[in-house]
Formats: structure tokens, sequence, C-alpha cells
DNA sequence: AGCCGCGCTTGACAATGCTCAAGGCATAAT
DNA sequence: ATTATGCCTTGAGCATTGTCAAGCGCGGCT
């Protein structure tokens, strides 16, 4: 397979395989593949068998979980470097959600039957999957908490904290995706988030479009936490 | 120890071991305990070091998240059978939520280490660990949607409707913990859900302290899905 | 240039849910 | 019996958020 060269590049820079020795990377990519999606594009949807997980190896992918009157809940995105469902792929479950690329994309396709042949080979990929599992986990429960207990202003705060990559000084930086998909992923309407950037003005956080300027990170997080206190 | 055979039997009533052979069995228990707790204890700390994971033999653990604040969320209970904290102990993370004792508990404590053994031996005791960690993962994702793109009175009624254990026809149950803890599980204030009880009380559903009368579960299920359709 | 179409903002209003406060109804303690 | 305590309900007012609708600004298209 020509892409196969490609395939080694992309399982090296994901931090689930990592670690392991070439010799299985490239066991496990000779039953890959690389795949290109436009911006988009259904990746698997939810309630389809699930038999593979997937690697973005470039771009931005959805997960949308989608309830039968039509509304839609974005679950989470993934970036460069990310696996997503790994675990149910493993279980030949069904996938609890829909993926779409968001950007175009670049992915690279595992076959669940290929890396569980692997697994009973060598336990400590399992483990590199249960790691990455536990992430994806831990994430939900962080979610989770927000959306019980923080206004959707903080929750838009907290947000843009975590874009910023710093702990302290300001912060220049420009909004992964489109504000609608930024409200979807915080659970507010499209028209909320405007107005929760507006307020968040008085606090040192500066929009223009898709660039976002911060004052102080500290203090903005300092300011989170004494809400309520 | 005096436990084993009370170990072997709790181990043999969960999903997650239920299609593994004896020996296995009889050397996981070997190396696990069983701790009762009474009700309010603490199982293990938010951020505290994740050696070990726990089945629940008897009673209802609740995992509740904490904020710096003094704020807490209820992220989820776990009732007899149900195994938690598996994926984060197996990779030595940080336990990411408190866990609690909401009623008397009979609990068998795993050691990471020693399941760890066993995993490499038998590789298909991770599986059931991944198998097991994808359901919790499912569950996460259901409860975000909902926090995301339901109502309060929703929750309540989709909480109701997974207590019937029925999929049509009336219902009789007793609510399993406190009408504040549940509140909590909803993310909604406890005077929320007295009211949305009430209100409930007009599509035929009847709450008599922790007794719960559902007239007709298909009809109320339907009724929710045309809401906003 | 001029005209969409789209993403975003803003305003007004309604609905939802929270907080504070009071009261009812049990069971436990004195 | 009486009081206290805990759990739940109810009411009133307020803050937050969603919805509907209008309008702005910008890039693409003709």
């Amino acid at each position: 397979m020509a892409s196969d060269a490609s395939v080694m590049t992309a399982l090296r820079s994901v931090n689930l395989f990592s670690s392991l020795p070439d010799p299985i990377l490239e066991r496990i990519a000779a039953r890959s593949r690389i795949e290109k999606r436009p911006a988009g594009a259904l990746i698997f949807t939810q309630g389809a068998a699930a038999r593979a997980f997937f690697i973005v190896v470039e771009g931005w992918v959805k997960l949308i979980r989608a309830r039968p009157d039509g509304r839609q809940a974005l679950l989470t995105t993934f970036a460069r470097g990310e696996t997503f469902a790994e675990a149910v792929a493993m279980v030949d479950g069904q996938y609890p959600a829909t993926a779409m690329a968001a950007t175009e994309v670049t992915l690279a396709r595992i076959e669940a039957e290929a890396l569980r042949e692997e697994i009973c080979a060598r336990p400590e990929i399992g483990f590199a999957m249960i790691a990455a599992t536990a992430q994806h986990l831990h994430h939900m429960v962080r979610q989770i908490e927000q959306l019980k207990l923080q206004s959707g202003d903080e929750r838009v705060a907290d947000f843009l904290l975590g874009l910023a990559e710093k702990d302290s000084g300001a912060a220049d930086f420009t909004l992964p995706f489109d504000k609608r998909v930024i409200a979807n992923t915080l659970g507010i309407a499209q028209e909320t988030l405007s107005r929760a950037f507006a307020r968040l003005r008085a606090f040192g956080v500066e929009i223009d479009g898709a660039r976002v300027h911060i004052k102080d990170i500290a203090g903005l997080r300092a300011r989170l936490e004494r809400r309520t206190a």
C-alpha cells in the first residue's frame, strides 16, 4: 500500500502509540489506512456498528449526539494527534454518537479486529488504549461538572482560558471554529455566546472576529474561582 | 484470608468478570478484599493517586465532583454489580472525582497492580475492562446530551422512565435515593425537582413520598419525544 | 458596482430555573 | 406530650437563558 509511510508517521505522532516500538507499529499500520474527508463529511453515524476507530492526522473532527426530534448537541471536538471511538470499537459495540469532519480532515482508520490481535500479542497496547479512554472519560467528567454548576458566562471564560495555553500574563489567539460551533460545544445558544463575549469585555477579554485577546489570564481565572465562593 | 469465598461470589456477579474462567477469578480474588463502609464514608477523593478500583457488592456509591468554591455535582451513582474507576486505576492516574458511600455499602477493592499482571497473562481481561469503560463513556455521553438539550422537566421524566425498567403499561417503584440526591444527579435545584414532579402529575405520574406510579410508560415516552419535534 | 448569503450582533420578550423564605409533615429525641 | 430535626413542598421575586426578529458587515458572485 502506498500510504504505509504516511500511516507510520501518523501513528508515531499519537500519544496512544508513541511509546510502542516500530515493529508493532508497522503491523498496525499495515492494516490501517489514511482517509481524507472534506469538511462536513460523515465519518460514522450514531448507532452504526463500531468496527474501527480513528486518529486525527490533520484537521478537526466534531462528535455530535442527535435526538430523534432533530436537536443535536456537540459533545467534543478532536484535534490532530487524538484518537476517538477506540473503546467502543474494541468491544464491537455501536457508535454512541456521530462523528463529522469539522474542517477538511485527514484520518488514520484502524480496524478493531487488527488491533485486537496485536493486543493479544502485546498487552501493553491494551494499557495504552485504556489510558486514552481514561482521558476521554476525564474530559467528559469535567464537562458534566461545568454543565451542572457553572453559568454560561463561566463556561465561556473557562473555554477561553483553556485555549490560552498559558497560566498568566496576556494571551492572543484565534478561535478554532465558528462561534456557532463553540456555542453548541458549551451548550448555549449562539446569541447567548455573543452576549457573554460582550460581558467578558469588562474583564479584559477582547474579541474581534475570530481573534481573541486576554489581558490578564491569572486575573480572569481568579475571578472565576471567586464567583459564588 | 477469610473473605476469599465472598470475594469470589462478588466477582462472579459482575459483568466485567462474568465471562472469565474460575482459575483467573481466584487469582484476582486472592489479591482483592471486601470492604464495608457506612453511609457517607469516603471511598476515595478527587486528586488522590488511583491505585485500585472497586466493585459494588451491595448498596449504592455516589461519584461526586467538587469545585474549589465548595459547590459540587453528582456525576453518577453505581449500583450492585458495577465497577468504577477501573480505567484510571489501570493507568496509575489520579481519581478525577470523589467516591462516597450513598448507603451502607459493601465493596470489593481490587489493586490495579494485581490486575495488570493478570491482563498481561490473559489479554481478554483487558478487553473486559475496555468494555466496562466504554459503557461508562456511553453513560456520560447520554448525560451530556441531556444536560445540553433537555429541560429540567424532561430530564426528570427521562430519569423516571429509566427507573421503570419496562417499555409500556404502568409502573410502580420506589425512588432509590433522597430527592435532594436526585436533584443533584439531574443538575437541578431540589425545589425545581419538586415542581417538576408536580407538573408531571398532569401526565399520569403520581409521586407519594418515595413511591412512584406511572400510568402509561409508552405514552409518557412518546410525549417526551414529541416535545419540540 | 451591486446584490446575495452568511455569520454575527443586538433588542425585546417569554420561559426556565435559582434563591430566599415560610410552612407542612413526618420521625426522632427529650 | 412536646419539642426538635430533617425532608419535602410551595410561593414570590429575580437572574439567566432561549426564542424570535431585525439589522450589520463582509466576502463571493454576477
